[in-house]
DNA sequence: GCCATGCCAAATGTGCACATTTTTATAAAG
DNA sequence: CTTTATAAAAATGTGCACATTTGGCATGGC
């Protein structure tokens, strides 16, 4: 009697680690691309309804999120998307500053012809896109040349924080937007890699250095503040096509 | 089956995180002294049982230990202690030395006699514990002593690696063990305050750079190697005396 | 003797039914 | 009209009952 079956009529504790991928995928995505904006309320049964999964399943992934810093989580109150200081963001950018220093540091030891060639086949890209004007593609490409350099290194550890300390300021540009008028100079990455290629530790660590203070100086506050109240259906409208119940 | 201690029927869902903290300290604590042994497996009923609490309150710790990194998580097979490679450890190390040489150049930036003299004074804490013979505080700290280096910049996301670095390093220290012949000498720690004093970026860093080259050099691997099968009951004997059933 | 196969106990994964807490709506008082 | 108190509604947190999967063990065939 108490055998309650799901509306497909298939087993209850069927395993689906997929469906939690997707959910979670779909989430960090929306949250990557600026669609979330910061403050919007991110309760369990509305996703339930939408992803058409059981509320058990959000409520993982949301705890996930929020064990990965990526939403605000207040106990008994729920998920929020974070509403970082303008200080949060600029302690992003100095940790990545200072990151870069020390990654700098280390790669003068390491490098090797195959690698100036591949920075400067990257460089090669932005220019391509900065003169074609696709600009999408450009804050792309500008985000993928420091990741090229800490992954010269081959150290994971490395690696996987840059990553961390890039997700989060990609959510940071829907409130404080930075570069979004003028990117990375591409002029900039390239006196980075001269200096590689010069061996000099000193000169390739100061042109970084001018760099990032130079896209630091462009944040300012966007106080727009929508407190809160987005339309969660839209955000996730084309994202999983499952039925849910009439509006 | 294992009796749940709670079958009170009238409150069932009473919130109670501090209990949630408690496993979670207690797990990480055994993690970080080293008691639990590489390779370990961490089944959820006998903690369950171990710590009087659900199934399900254990289960969340566990996946929470899992996302930071600090067990291995198999789905449908369950949490074990990971059994880091050589490389792994070195790779640690690595990102340390790395993160540190950054530090360094920002911080001789900053340095004004407050910080020279803090450090100085941790120097004589250090050098009174090996004087001492007190291993254990030597131990830490020495670690203390990078924790200082990067707090002195005041940044959040750099301090939290570094502490993730070093949570890392501390569970590694139970297959592999570094530094437990003689741990990080106090005098290169001097030699880098002394070249902060004098401002000396690149001194600075060759020093942290021989001085972590010194301690990874130490790394050997440990191969007794116990496969699994340690008794959870006396590694968490002492945490918790809440009943369980039999003793 | 050794590998393949089937069965059974144990462990993991998940939906659901509550309890608890928070938030919203409503009514009353100043 | 604003503010406060109270009740209703919604959302979050948790234990439990299953389903599913894995691992071990015995049996049988080569």
């Amino acid at each position: 009697m108490a055998t309650q079956r799901r509306r497909n009529g298939k087993g209850i504790g069927k395993a689906n680690p997929a469906e939690d991928e997707a959910v979670y995928q779909a989430i960090l995505h929306a949250l990557l691309e600026g669609k979330l904006k910061a403050g919007t309320k991110l309760a369990e049964p509305p996703l339930a309804d939408i992803f058409g999964v059981s509320r058990e399943r959000i409520r993982k992934v949301l705890h996930r999120l929020g064990a990965e810093r990526r939403l605000e989580m207040i106990p008994n109150r729920g998920a929020r998307v974070p509403r970082p200081t303008l200080d949060d963001v600029r302690s992003v950018y100095e940790a990545h500053r200072v990151l870069e220093a020390g990654v700098l540091t280390q790669l003068v030891r390491h490098v090797d012809d195959a690698l100036i060639e591949r920075l400067t086949a990257h460089l090669a890209e932005e220019r391509a896109a900065a003169t074609r004007g696709d600009r999408a593609a450009s804050v792309r490409l500008s985000g993928a040349f420091h990741v090229h350099l800490v992954e010269a290194l081959g150290n994971a550890e490395l690696s996987r924080f840059l990553a961390d300390l890039l997700s989060r300021s990609s959510v940071m540009v829907s409130v404080y937007e930075p570069a979004t008028d003028s990117i990375c100079a591409v002029d900039e990455h390239g006196a980075i890699v001269e200096a590689l290629r010069a061996r000099d530790v000193a000169r390739a660590i100061a042109v970084s250095r001018e760099h990032f203070l130079h896209v630091e100086s462009r944040l300012h506050l966007d106080d727009d503040a929508a407190p809160a109240g987005q339309d969660l259906t839209a955000v996730f409208a084309a994202v999983k096509p499952k039925r849910r119940k009439g509006r």
